[in-house]
DNA sequence: TTCGGTACTCAGTGCCACACAGTACCACTA
DNA sequence: TAGTGGTACTGTGTGGCACTGAGTACCGAA
């Protein structure tokens, strides 16, 4: 599917706090799961703007490890602003969604 | 429900379309219809860029007619490519939604 | 020793919603 | 007849976000 970056605008970031809240994971890795999950033109670059932008908003908890296979992983984790932001971010999908849906069918 | 506008790039313009497409309208009465619908905070400034921008790429027909109270209309209807354009839209918001569906039921 | 996979950084681009100020037409009213 | 408020469109500028692309660096295998 083509053309969906604007669409993806503010969803993406909540994507990235989904995946980081289920599970305490890293950049590259993320970037994997959601070409995995079908956003397949997902690359890493995008991802770690979106990284960084959530360190430097304090949405995160930031742990770096060696690797094995690599250079070291920055690893992230939700803490309490992290969560709180992603319950806005689904809250506000569903309010999106729930419009959409009203407007689809002639509401 | 605040800050929407990230969530809304891309969207909105595929709302507009639906609007048009549904009924032959103006500016002015799609806005109403956006703050109806829940898209409380969408003023007359960011529906007028949309609709410049439609008529710009060429998906909409306009006609300007009087109006009895105020400035006359323009009034905005789908052409084929407009059609086109709104088929793609609801699509690719199709397709976001069931991603995200899958991403927050942990797929 | 070169290649490919892993892993992160950073400067720059383009698009979009939105803010804001302006123009203009009309009806009502004091 | 000046003022107010609702209707209706235009145009410039701003900020945020996904995305690009080039760069750095580590490792194992061919």
């Amino acid at each position: 599917m083509d053309g969906l970056t604007e669409m993806l605008k503010g969803t993406l970031e909540g994507c990235v706090l989904e995946i980081i809240g289920s599970e305490e994971t890293y950049g590259y890795a993320i970037t994997r799961r959601l070409n995995e999950l079908g956003f397949a033109d997902v690359v890493e670059g995008t991802v770690y703007t979106i990284l960084l932008r959530l360190e430097k908003n304090g949405l995160v908890q930031v742990t770096k490890r060696p690797s094995g296979q690599g250079p070291p992983r920055k690893f992230y984790a939700l803490n309490d602003a992290g969560r709180a932001e992603l319950a806005t971010f689904w809250a506000k999908w569903e309010y999106i969604t729930s419009r959409l849906d009203k407007l689809k069918e002639g509401g």
